[in-house]
DNA sequence: AGAATAGTGTCTTTTAGACACTATAGT
DNA sequence: ACTATAGTGTCTAAAAGACACTATTCT
């Protein structure tokens, strides 16, 4: 054994190991909480005319304390065993039973004092299942879960020069609708630049009948969200296997809550699916060609 | 007060806490990690001739088991009364003395068993800091901390269709060198695409020299800030007060692994940038004219 | 003078935006 | 026949890529 492997108590790492003891210095316990999105369609009493798709998010209502009786994002403790990513697999399998889909991690919440029963830092995940993978039970108040509509707008913007930079404050307003009633959220969005740094913070302003610090955890996977639709097949996960393209492009539109012109829009997705024999039938119209996400690489 | 507020031990949210101990399950240490970037110039002894510009990243040699010798980024643990972004911001003062610098949160990194002490997530930061903020004691072996020139490039693809899908392997070598040697290692990033879901993974290949999974966090780092390059302003965070805009060019160059056109990347930059009256001086050829970050709203 | 970089003009190619036109099943 | 959607063609505007040309200082 080379000297060199030994440290200033002339252990070896294999000693170093065995004798280990974890300090006695506080930890926290780490949860994920899971911002999971599906695409759903609204009724449509028009025969001929489509459905609108609305995104919407999974909530859970707290059935005990702190919070009782709000809504939260479906979550839990992440074990030792297992990475922040299995358990949020796990708990989307324990959540919805679906499996398989697509699971992304967003970012670590730990401000301090977040969850008022103790030291809870937040890995929250976001995840995308398409419609026809999970039955949505309307009014399913046994389990105290709900799929509640996503609004997500810009409210109210502030630009401020300060000394050797600026602060912008962007305030969007967070709505989230279901059987169960209307949650409303205020969420700031802070860029304060320097000269040597640009920070970014977000902050909750208002809240009404969200749990924890979850409206923040929402308004940032929105965001994410909407950013990475324009450059990736992200939102090829909200659909079903087939789908038409205006279908695609009204999924587009209800993220980032805009119209999209029909052919530019088609130009862009172009490469994105693979068109199948398939046509819709029995629409109050002309038959739409049916897609499928493409998975042979370009 | 409302019986509604009462849980099912009749206890209010107040009563609740009072009485609220924390359970016995195990919780992990959360540590920060951070990979601090910044731009220095190589020596050049043609006196006309612009010196080339380095990417480096600042790591630290362990001088205790685990990892005894090998080079770690700088980090440290997460105290219950501070954010993870605090802790960072802690982290990067103490090691480098500076102060309000760009910086953001990447990835929280909690593979079982990536730390042989006990369980230990990695909360990890990137930060970018201008090369007139930090001296770099070149030979400062007393700290055991060196800036490494990073190089980080595609060594090999794999493309192979799976049931239902495909797997896409990118295997990319990182090369670590300074004046105390050279770390090589290489990174995989997997994409597994299936119907419903698309999964990316790291995994370290190999490694020779970095310590825990560090070599994964350094790429990931890398590909956030090749990302972000295109379409923010970060890469404005590396340069000094005033620059000109060949410096400029060349620190895009430089994380980008890439050569830009001239024209093209000053039509890019222009609104990103303030123009002032300084020239640069005593060259061998025109003067050029020196601007900075433009911290004006547009 | 000549080296080396600074800075601009302009042509081409690509991409995005705008909008109008044709096509077609189903009642 | 008419409604509502499907799907395409084409013009324009903006952005990106390519390259050549002129400008300027210091040794």
């Amino acid at each position: 054994m080379d000297i060199l492997d030994r440290d200033g108590n002339g252990l070896t790492e294999r000693e170093f190991l065995e004798r280990y003891r974890a300090g006695d210095y506080e930890r926290p316990s780490v949860a994920v909480d899971m911002v999971m999105f599906t695409v759903t369609e609204a009724e449509e009493n028009n025969y001929r005319k489509l459905p609108e798709k609305e995104l919407r998010v999974l909530l859970i209502q707290r059935g005990a304390h702190p919070f009782l009786g709000k809504w939260a994002l479906p979550g839990g403790f992440v074990r030792s065993n297992e990475t922040t990513e299995q358990a949020a697999a796990r708990e989307l399998y324990e959540e919805t039973g679906v499996d398989n889909v697509y699971l992304e991690q967003l970012y670590t919440f730990s401000d301090v004092g977040r969850d008022p029963r103790t030291w809870v830092m937040s890995c929250s995940y976001m995840s995308l299942i398409n419609s026809g993978q999970v039955q949505l039970k309307a009014g399913d108040d046994a389990v105290g879960a709900a799929w509640f509509k996503v609004s997500y707008r810009l409210l109210r913007e502030r630009k401020e020069l300060i000394e050797g930079g600026y602060v912008k404050a962007l305030q969007y307003e967070l709505r989230l609708s279901s059987d169960h009633g209307e949650l409303t959220a205020v969420v700031e969005r802070t860029v304060t630049a320097t000269e040597t740094s640009t920070a970014t913070s977000y902050t909750i302003v208002s809240n009404d009948g969200l749990a924890f610090d979850h409206a923040k955890i929402i308004a940032y996977a929105i965001e994410r969200l909407r950013g990475k639709v324009n450059y990736t097949d992200i939102a090829l996960h909200l659909m079903p296997k087939l789908f038409t393209l205006t279908e695609l492009q009204q999924v587009y539109e209800v993220i980032l809550d805009k119209e999209l012109l029909k052919a530019a829009f088609r130009r862009k997705v172009a490469d994105l699916v693979t068109e199948t024999d398939h046509y819709t039938e029995n629409a109050g119209h002309r038959p739409s060609r049916l897609y499928r996400r493409r998975l042979e690489e370009l």
